[in-house]
DNA sequence: TGACTCCGCTAAATGCATTTAGCAACACCC
DNA sequence: GGGTGTTGCTAAATGCATTTAGCGGAGTCA
């Protein structure tokens, strides 16, 4: 608590008895001026001894390098949604020693331009620019060369970015209904007509659909419904499987687009007096923590979002490449799937 | 894009015919050398001009100030609970232009030492410690005068912290039931023997339970069942209230300490085949999301998160003033409540 | 012995905005 | 005219780490 004043560089080298300029080629591990031995333990003992941290203002006023990193996001940093997503950039960020600063904008230009301001101001060595939905940003122009990465986003103007390998993903949600002998009783929703043809909402749920629909076609099913739900919410859900199980009993199973749709199926299931997954089996996507709560717990494709967001970090600090990466989804296995009643 | 070097102040002096003193003096609005109004005019169209930002790693180097603030937290950058903690620090410091950088400690001291390093480093002008659960943290010695405020967590160390007001929120909890008619039927589901010795979990915790005895006193009422739970999640929601529908019958109310909690009695109420609030009446704690998820809505008394969070983004720049401050929980009334089946 | 190269280390410049001390010019007063 | 203020502005110092240029002395070679 007691406010000493900082320690410097000219004090360690004092107390070292050298010059500055030796104390910070040594402390820096350079080797261009070939010090002693013997004056390497002279000023790492000194720096050891009086607490030395280094000025990083000052330092990076000559260096132009902070060790702090921008995360640009619209909402990502405050919705459940991507959480991972933020606390794989933190964590990968601490193990190698950098700072994130977290700006959010909430999709607003205005913002976005104040929060690129704000990282360039304080010179961070580079600015990852986030969405909580996978999709296409706007990126102000910047006057600055700084390395740049997209998570779970792309743009025009930037073009190294991260995603989840939703294809894949498609295929092993598929898979797994297949795979338990589900094949014409099973039920789509959530699909959506405008986002296959591209119109709307992300390329990756277009690519999520198409890995689905790979799967299917290699085992030559079909779904018996395709449900086009525009609001991917609980409520939704609910509606669109209470009316589907209505009208149709030759269900069997609900491949739903995400886990809220999923949750709403649920009660909808329930409500019918049906059960999962004796009834009607449910596979999803998203790994959200809903999953895990429900009754049976959910089978689910879930989003890397912790993973995409460490290799941000590797990306961003690598330089980035100028390339798309893809982020296995994994198939997180639970007991919302059971072979069809027969 | 291009890669223009940057504006100095000298620059916008040279254009503006000026010396640096003078613009600087401008520029930050001081008075004390009375400088003309065409001065003025010269140096502010100057800078217009040539769009330039001061470089904060050299102002910092003689201000020690720098327009930024640590975040430093065990979970609570990246857990649900805490979204809106967070999101209310976020939005708040974009206000009056400042940046945070959120650090994640996992709750590891020696993380935590780090994390306050590193901030020290870059010479933040604050720090906010939070917790996502309200808890009393304990924070290492630091050699730094730096304002601090606790956010939702109190600490021995630092006096000026932010907590929801949880006995107010817990009167309101009862009361709702109290009003609707309740009064011989109420279960409380998940209070801790533990927590009410103090011997664990937080303090606030307390404080609900002793709101909500508050309130039961003043209306004289008694709960039928108390019952114990240790883990607030769905899945011990589930059994304890399934438990206790088989025993008993006369239960008409439910008051969950947390929503998860009472995410898992819905599913036990359904599974009896009863009815939320036809049956039984639900209220709870948090606001979770999943709250609104319910089918019916929750009805819940929810913590203040993102008030806490501006709160503290004016304590930390107004100077940390040493005191409690309890945030009003917000009733959230949905349609869990109906008066008592007769 | 003179010319040259290494070694081990240091002086001084640098990056940039802020701030302290103070200067030149003019007005005012007795 | 000498003394005292005020006005409007600037020179120079400052904060601190990094980096460039270079200095003495020892060793090497012919």
């Amino acid at each position: 608590m007691a406010d000493t004043k900082r320690v410097t560089l000219a004090d360690v080298a004092r107390l070292a008895g050298l010059s500055p300029t030796a104390v910070s080629q040594i402390l820096n591990g350079r080797t261009d001026a070939r010090l002693s031995a013997e004056a390497h333990e002279k000023a790492l003992t000194a720096a050891a001894k009086l607490g030395y941290r280094p000025n990083m203002a000052a330092r990076s006023l000559r260096t132009a390098k902070t060790s702090s990193l921008a995360l640009i996001s619209d909402l990502v940093a405050t919705t459940r949604f991507a959480n991972g997503l933020i606390r794989g950039v933190l964590e990968a960020a601490q193990r190698v020693q950098h700072v994130v600063m977290v700006l959010e904008t909430g999709g607003l230009p205005a913002r976005e331009i104040q929060a690129i301001d704000a990282a360039l101001d304080r010179e961070v060595d580079g600015i990852i620019f986030a969405s909580a939905r996978s999709r296409e940003l706007y990126i102000p122009d910047f006057p600055s060369a700084k390395p740049v990465v997209l998570l779970n986003a792309t743009s025009l103007s930037h073009s190294t970015h991260i995603l989840p390998d939703e294809q894949a993903g498609g295929r092993k949600a598929a898979d797994v209904l297949l795979d338990a002998g589900h094949h014409r009783g099973i039920a789509l929703i959530g699909h959506n007509e405008d986002v296959e043809q591209g119109t709307f909402r992300s390329e990756t749920i277009a690519r999520r659909i198409r890995g689905i629909r790979e799967a299917m076609a290699v085992r030559k099913a079909r779904f018996t419904v395709e449900a086009s739900i525009w609001e991917w919410e609980p409520e939704a859900g609910y509606r669109t499987v209470f009316a589907l199980l209505e009208q149709r009993k030759d269900i069997t199973a609900l491949l739903c687009l995400n886990d809220r749709l999923a949750f709403g199926a649920y009660q909808a299931i329930s409500d019918h007096g049906l059960s999962v997954p004796a009834d009607i089996s449910v596979v999803s996507f998203d790994n959200d923590e809903l999953a895990s709560y429900l009754r049976p717990g959910l089978t689910t494709v879930g989003l890397p979002h912790e993973r995409m967001g460490e290799k941000a970090i590797e990306l961003i600090l690598g330089k980035p490449d100028g390339l798309e990466h893809l982020m296995e989804m994994p198939l997180i296995l639970r007991n919302s799937v059971a072979p069809p009643a027969a």
